[in-house]
RNA sequence: GGGCUCGUAGUGAAGCUGGCCUAUCACGCCUCCCUGUCACGGAGGAGAUCGCCGGUUCGAAUCCGGUCGGGCCCGCCA
């Protein structure tokens, strides 16, 4: 019967049974100390019978293995516990020298991802590199969990989709049959349809930009949490909702790894109960006041900005998340909602975090007429398949609404602190890179 | 797409104002020694036509041109 490396302490006294990949060994003539990785971590065993360690000669880090020995309580182990008197019997012999080391923090300096990238599914085996993706796992799952409790009810919608779905961002094109087919770039228009049906919904799932973006913050394929609410009456609402799911999340996350996090060198959490808000127009003046640059009359927030505002935030207001509010009429798509009290915003904000932007969240235009109109004003074909089955959601009755588009690639490489959103995926996509 | 920058053993780096480079170091790998290691330690060894092509030169890892491949910033970006 098959222990796991934590529990080797609660059988001490016992012949116990583990199985995982050779991860280290250390040879010390008399004595042999080799550790042993599982999904839940290491196990020292120590081997002091010479044929037993006769057994690895020849074999590298990696090969797949049993070890049978008495557990005991050894101060001088690690975790305190270790396996005596061991006998090992290899599963799978791997001979050949992996061309990593894994037992050693892995290289994540810019100059080097490549490499990162190209080994990529040995050096998750890293202990440390795999805390990456155990704390991503478990910010979707609090999310998840957040959003489940707030009634969400999460939906999958279709990533092949008929043509062009709306201006922005250039989409990957793709034949289809006999048809031109593209590749989601966003589950917006579906989800908006979903509001008819459950007022609160949420997906996620890959969004594709065929954006010839090379930044630190892009890929082609990104992993995007969207939600959608509907029966909103303001938009502090929308925002409100958004802000609180990330400080679960975040909060959730940060206790539940705390050590991880601590060992990966994640900067400390500060947070407020709610995320503050700025307006974009406030960001614009005080930005130009104290770096003497001008962007008042940008229409978006320029990169060097969303660092400031993020910087000022913690500081001025103890919040490293901030929205970003009221973004300027000439920024709007034509789903967004034009802000009633004041034409010249719209209904608009953005989440930053840690000097980046992680998610958008619009109140959408609702009206069939109106958003009619707000499409053809931009040229858009409202009989187009792309958009006359979302129109028909509106035709026959939508509330008000609005959510979020939300890049979780984004939220995990700020959550631990990374430089590169693609340290934060597995297999990351960019223009040069589509394997493994 | 524009600008800047980098390419040297399996990995990470040094050398790069030309010759002392027959290319240095660390990790990894191989052999041997070592009974408490945990980035073990010690002795020895193998492993690089210095991304590729061309040029300048008596001589090129080093200078020049081209090319291929990375990276960073800007732009683009539901």
């Amino acid at each position: 019967m098959r222990i796991l490396s934590s529990d080797v302490k609660s059988h001490i006294g016992e012949k116990v049974h583990i199985e995982g990949w050779l991860h280290k060994k250390r040879l010390l003539g008399g004595l042999t100390f080799i550790n042993i990785r599982d999904r839940r971590g290491l196990t020292q065993v120590v081997l002091e019978n010479k044929d037993e360690v006769e057994k690895l000669r020849g074999l590298q880090i990696g090969t797949v293995l049993s070890a049978d020995g008495t557990a005991v309580t050894e101060p001088r182990a690690p975790g305190g516990a270790e396996l005596h008197d061991a006998t090992i019997d290899i599963f799978v012999r791997v001979t050949d020298e992996p061309p990593i080391e894994i037992d050693k923090p892995i290289q994540h300096k810019s100059e080097n991802l490549d490499t990162l990238f190209e080994y990529r599914a040995l050096n998750v085996r890293n202990l440390q590199e795999q805390k990456i993706f155990k704390i991503r796992a478990s910010l979707l799952r609090y999310i998840r969990e957040f959003l489940t409790d707030h009634e969400f009810v999460e939906i999958n919608t279709p990533k092949l989709i008929a043509g062009a779905t709306e201006g922005g961002a250039e989409v990957f094109k793709l034949s289809y049959f006999d048809q031109e087919a593209t590749l989601a770039q966003s589950p917006q228009l579906y989800k908006q349809m979903m509001v008819g049906a459950f007022e609160r919904v949420f997906e996620i799932a890959p969004a594709f930009r065929a954006e010839p973006s090379a930044t630190v913050r892009h890929m082609t394929e990104v992993y995007m949490l969207d939600i959608e609410m509907g029966f909103v009456n303001s938009h502090d609402e929308v925002l409100d909702m958004v802000g609180d799911m990330t400080l679960h999340a975040l909060g959730s996350a940060y206790q539940e790894h705390a050590e991880d996090l601590k060992s990966l060198n994640a900067p400390p959490l500060v947070v407020t109960d709610k995320v503050p808000q700025i307006t974009v127009a406030e960001i614009h003046k005080l930005y130009t006041k104290a770096t003497g640059t001008d962007t008042t009359e940008e229409k978006d927030l320029i990169p060097d900005e969303e660092k400031w505002i993020c910087e000022y935030a913690k500081k001025q207001l103890g919040s490293e998340l901030v929205f970003a509010t009221h973004f300027p009429v000439e920024a709007m798509k034509f789903y967004h909602q034009v802000n009633p009290e004041d034409p010249t915003t719209v209904l608009w904000a953005d989440l930053l975090f840690r000097g980046l932007e992680i998610a958008t969240c619009p109140l959408r235009e609702y009206h069939y007429d109106k958003l009619v109109e707000q499409m053809k004003k931009v040229g858009m074909d409202v009989d187009h398949p792309g958009y006359k089955y979302y129109l028909q959601a509106f035709k026959y009755g939508l509330p008000q609404h609005g959510g979020c588009g939300y890049g979780i690639d984004r939220l995990v490489e700020k959550t631990i602190g990374l430089g590169n959103v693609k340290e934060a995926t597995l297999f990351p996509r960019d223009i040069n890179r589509l394997a493994p």
